[in-house]
DNA sequence: AATGAATGAGCATTCATTCAT
DNA sequence: AATGAATGAATGCTCATTCAT
C-alpha cells in the first residue's frame, strides 16, 4: 500500500536527517513519489511524522500488554520480560524510537492536529498503564514497595528513555556501537532489586 | 550585561517556542533589541542556543563535582546528594533543561562549530565522570554491586533525563504541576537500594 | 520556455541595475514570477547570470569560428570580417555584452561554481583561440608582422571591449547615442593597416 | 593626514577584495580606525571609492598632458611616449586602475553625489582630451590619417583599458605573471604603424 | 491516482550608517 | 577627534503546501 511506503521512506529520512532537517521532497525521493503525492495520503509533514509514531506506539503497546498478561510470571520475572519487551521495540527502529522520544514534546504536540494529539495522548496513557500493571502484582502482594505502580511506571519508562537518548547523545559525541543493551539490563536489575521490600 | 540579557531572553524563547521554531527575531524583541544586535554578541543562532546549554553544564558539572568531593558522606548519603543536586540544577531551569536534554542530539552536534561541539563534549565527559566517581566509593568498598562506576552513571542520569523529558511530555498531554520530586526521589531510592549489595 | 523568460527577465535587470544591485525579486518580478520559481531553474543568483554569460559567449564563438573557416578570405578581409562579427554580437545584446565584460573578473570568478568557473574558462579559451587563428594565414604568409597571432588576438579584443566600455562610461557621463561602429571601425582599421609589413 | 590614511586603507582592500565585497568595516580595520570614523573624512562608501579614482585619474592627466607638452618630440615618439605614461599609470597602482575601469560604469556613476560625478566627467573629458590633443601634431601635419584626433584618443583609451581588463581576466582564469608591458607595447606600435598615411 | 509547476510566507544573516558619549 | 554600540533595511534562499491537468 501507498501508505506504507511512504511511512517507510520517511521512517529513513527522518531517522538519518532528523524531523527538522527531513524535506517532504527527499522523502519523496525516497519513496520514488512526487512530493504533491504524499499529501493524498498525509495531511501535512507532522501528521505523516505523528503516524510514525503511532506505528511504533501500537507496537510497543501490544508488547508491554504481552507482559503484563502473563499470568504464569513472577513479578520479578515480570521486570525481566518488560526489559526484553523494550529492547525488543528499541531493536526494531532504534532511529525512530529515538525520534519519538525526542519529539514527543509539549511543543511538538502542540502542533499537532486535535485528533492525532489525542490519539498519542490515549496511546501513551495506555502503555504507561500497561507498564504500571505489571508492577501491581508484586505491590499486591507485598514483594515490592508499597508505593503506587504508576509510579514504578514512571521511573522504568524514564530509565528506558533516558539510556536510549543517552546512546544516542554518546554516538554524536563520538562514533561507536550501540551499547544499549548492557546497560539497559543493569539498570532493571537495580530497579529489580531496588524496588523489592528488605 | 548585554550577553546576558540576550541569552535570558534567548532560554525564554527556546523553551516556549523549540529550537527550531524560535526566530532571531523573536529573541530580539524579547531582549528588546534589533536582531541585528543579537549577532555583535553571537556568531549566530547555534552558537547562542549552545551557549546557552554551556551555561547550564557547568552549573551542573560544579553541582556533581561538590557531592564528589564531599568526603563525609557515606556512599548512600552520596547518592542522596547526588539526587538533590540534579534536581536543583532542573529547579533553576526547568526549560533550559529540557531544550538541552532534548537537543543534545547526534544530529544538532552535527551542525555546531567544531570548538562549540567539542566544549560540549568535554563538558559531558567531565560531568558524567564526576557522577561515575560519586559511585566508586561504595564499589571499592564493597557496599555497591561489583559494577564499572559508568555503568551507574549512566544509569542515574539517563534516569534523571527521561523523568525530566516525561515530565515535559506530561505537561504537553495535559497541563498539571511540576511533579518531577517526588518521582525522583523514589526512583533513586529505588536506584540506592537496588544497588547495594544484598 | 521558462528558463528562457527568466534569463530574458534577468538580462534587463542586470543591465539597467548591474549585477550587484540586481535583487533575486527585481528579476522575478520582471519575469512575472516569484523569486522560489527562479530557483527552480537556476542554482543561485550566480548562475544564473553565468548562464547569461555563457549565452553570449557561444554566439561569439560561432560568430569567430565562422570568420575564422572563411577559406576564400584574404589575411585582411578577414580582420573586416571578424570587425564585423564582433559589431554584430554587440549589436545582439549590447547591454549583456558590457555585463560580461564588466563582470568578467578575478573577483567574480572566484564565487562561481567551479563547473561554471570552467565553462567560461574554456569558452574564453575558445574565442581567443579562434580570434587568433584568424591571423594566422596572415603571419605565415609573411603579410602581417611576424609575431605570434594570439597577441593579435589579444590586441583585438582588448580593442573591442575598450571601445564597449568606454561607450557604456560615455552613456554614463552624458547620454547620447551609441556610437560604437564608426569608432570600432576607424579602430580596426588602423590595427589592419598597422599589422602589416612595410 | 586621516584621510591619506584611509584612502590608501580603503585601497588596499578595495583591490584585494573587489569593491563589492569590500566591507566599511575592513577598511577601517586596515586603518586602524573604527567605522565610525572614516564617515568624519567620508560621506560614505562610494564618495570614498570615487576619491580613490580621483586621485589616480589626477596622476593620469598630469602624465598624459606631460606628454601633449613635449614640444619637441616628433607624433611617432609621441605615440611612444603616451604608451609609456599608460603604462606607468598602471604601475603605479595596478588594481586600483582595474577598479576604475570596471567601474566608471554608468550604474555607478549614477550612484554618486551630483559633485563627484560631476568632477569625475570633468576629469575624463581632461585626459580625454589631452589624448586628443597628442595626435593633433601628427594629423595638421598630415602625418597621421585625416581623422578627428579624439577618434584617435578613444582608440588608444580603449584598447589600454582593454588591455588591462584582460589581464585582470586572464589572472582570473589562471594564476600567472603580469604580462601587460609587452602587449601594451605590440599594439600601440601596431596603432602607431598604422595610424600613419600610407 | 499522480504530478509538474508554482508560490507564499519565512528566516538567518549582512552591512552601511548613525549617534550618544 | 574618535568610537562602541546599535540598528534599519535588505536580500538570497528554503520549503511545506497547493492545484490545474
Amino acid at each position: 500500500m501507498r501508505r506504507q511506503q511512504i511511512m517507510d521512506a520517511a521512517k529513513k529520512v527522518f531517522a538519518s536527517n532528523g524531523f527538522g532537517c527531513a524535506t517532504v521532497e527527499n522523502i519523496a525521493e525516497q519513496a520514488e513519489l512526487s512530493p504533491a503525492t504524499l499529501y493524498l495520503y498525509f495531511k501535512n509533514k507532522d501528521e505523516l511524522f505523528a503516524s510514525l509514531n503511532l506505528r511504533m506506539l501500537e507496537a510497543l503497546i501490544a508488547k508491554v500488554e504481552n507482559v503484563r498478561d502473563e499470568k504464569k510470571l513472577s513479578p520479578e520475572k515480570k521486570i525481566k520480560a518488560l526489559e526484553k519487551a523494550l529492547y525488543e521495540v528499541y531493536l526494531t527502529d532504534p532511529l525512530n524510537v529515538v525520534n519519538v522520544l525526542r519529539f514527543q514534546s509539549k511543543e511538538r504536540l502542540r502542533n499537532l492536529s486535535p485528533e492525532l494529539a489525542s490519539q498519542i495522548r490515549d496511546y501513551t496513557k495506555k502503555y504507561m498503564k500497561a507498564i504500571a500493571e505489571i508492577f501491581e502484582d508484586g505491590v499486591r502482594e507485598g514483594i515490592f514497595l508499597d508505593r503506587h505502580p504508576a509510579a514504578f511506571a514512571d521511573t522504568v519508562w524514564s530509565l528506558f528513555a533516558g539510556l536510549v537518548l543517552l546512546e544516542d547523545t554518546k554516538k554524536g559525541l563520538k562514533q561507536g556501537k550501540d551499547l544499549l543493551e548492557p546497560t539497559l539490563e543493569l539498570a532493571l536489575e537495580i530497579i529489580s532489586r531496588g524496588i523489592k521490600k528488605n
